[in-house]
Order: C-alpha cells, then sequence, then structure tokens
DNA sequence: TTATTATATGCCATAGTTGGAATATAAATT
DNA sequence: AATTTATATTCCAACTATGGCATATAATAA
C-alpha cells in the first residue's frame, strides 16, 4: 500500500496517542469549547493545551472556529464518539 | 477521569500510532494470520513483526492462537474494522 | 540427541515526544 | 497608544520509541 496512506494514518493516531490530548477529545464530545475552557477543566497549563489542541488540528480530527479573543475548538470527524465508546466498553471490562 | 483509564487508553492508541503496526491491523481485518505471513506480506524483518504484534496484543487489540510452531494473530475488539473503514473515508477527501 | 523451523527477546544507537517556562502574537478595551 | 486578556510559539532537558541485528526459546522432525 501507498506509504503517504499510512504516515497520514498513523499521523491520526500519534495525535490521539497521549492522556491530555485523549481527555481533550472527551471534553469535546460533549460539545465545542475554548481553550481556556479546556485548560480549566483539565488543570494544565494554557501551552500545553494550546499545542495539544494545535496536534490535534494538524491530524484533522478537529476544527477550530476565532470569535473576538477565543478560539473555539470542535470535533471535525464523526465516528470519534462511536470509536471511543467502543474502546471506554472494552476498557470495563 | 481517573489516571489509569486514561493511561490505558494511551497505550491503545500508542500501540496503534505506527505505520507498520496499522498494515498489521489491515491485514488481520481480513483474518487470522501467522507471524512469518505478516512478515513475507509487509517485506519487513521477523522480529520486527514480532514485537510489533506484541505491542498490539499487550493493549489488547489483538489475540494470538498458538498451532504447533506457528502462532496465529487476530483482531480481538469488534470496532477496528468500523473506525478504520471511517479514517480510511476521512483520508479520502 | 541433533537439526530445523517459527517465534520471541535483548541490546543499542538514532530519532521523536513530552511538558515546563519564557516569550510572542493578536484582538479587545481603556 | 497602552493595557489586558486569550491564544500560539519557541527553547530545551528528560524521557520514550524505533527498527536492525544477534540471540534465545520452543515445538517438531530426523
Amino acid at each position: 500500500m501507498d506509504n503517504k496512506f499510512y504516515e497520514k494514518k498513523t499521523e491520526i493516531f500519534k495525535a490521539l496517542a497521549n492522556p491530555v490530548r485523549l481527555q481533550i477529545v472527551d471534553l469535546l464530545i460533549d460539545g465545542e469549547k475554548c481553550v481556556c475552557e479546556i485548560a480549566e477543566k483539565l488543570k494544565c497549563e494554557q501551552p500545553h493545551i494550546s499545542k495539544s489542541l494545535g496536534k490535534l488540528r494538524s491530524a484533522g480530527l478537529i476544527k477550530d472556529r476565532k470569535d473576538g479573543l477565543n478560539v473555539y475548538y470542535s470535533l471535525a470527524i464523526c465516528c470519534m464518539r462511536e470509536f471511543v465508546g467502543c474502546i471506554n466498553k472494552m476498557l470495563d471490562e
């Protein structure tokens, strides 16, 4: 199979392979949030959250919307909810 | 949320965050395969494939079945096929 | 027992990731 | 224009992953 395909796919899973970024995805499953809201809920430094969001965004998993001083992030792919749900169910066992 | 939950979940995505391991998952979507079969199809060294399978297995994504000298691996979670399908569709665009 | 075959493990240099602290940018307010 | 607030970027030391090669294990066959 083509290299580029698997490289892009790898980037997607790398973006998800971090506890803070997975928590961000879980927050966004409940609807769009701005950076400071996420930083506050996860009790993380703002630059850390900003970098985490950048990684998720450049992998194509989330999108952003600017409004004044705030930047709001939300999920960009449909199947995230289902897959995370399935993984959660698997982890329950 | 509890640390252990997100650590385990992170381990799952880390296991998937590698082009060779993603290719292995794609092969296993078509049915169980032994190590040498996978190594041959992916044109990789056997130790490399063996370590890759070990990582996928300890994350709980695949399971193994021994039969004589061979060890056959297959997918252990249901939703892998759907999620990979969705990611592939997303990458087409 | 010895040889063969399939698989797993250990070692290791290189490359990539992590998150903290300081700093930069950019929009809104005074 | 100066200040404030939200977000993004840079630098960097500590940590972790990567894959090649040699070697170990384990099952079968001769």
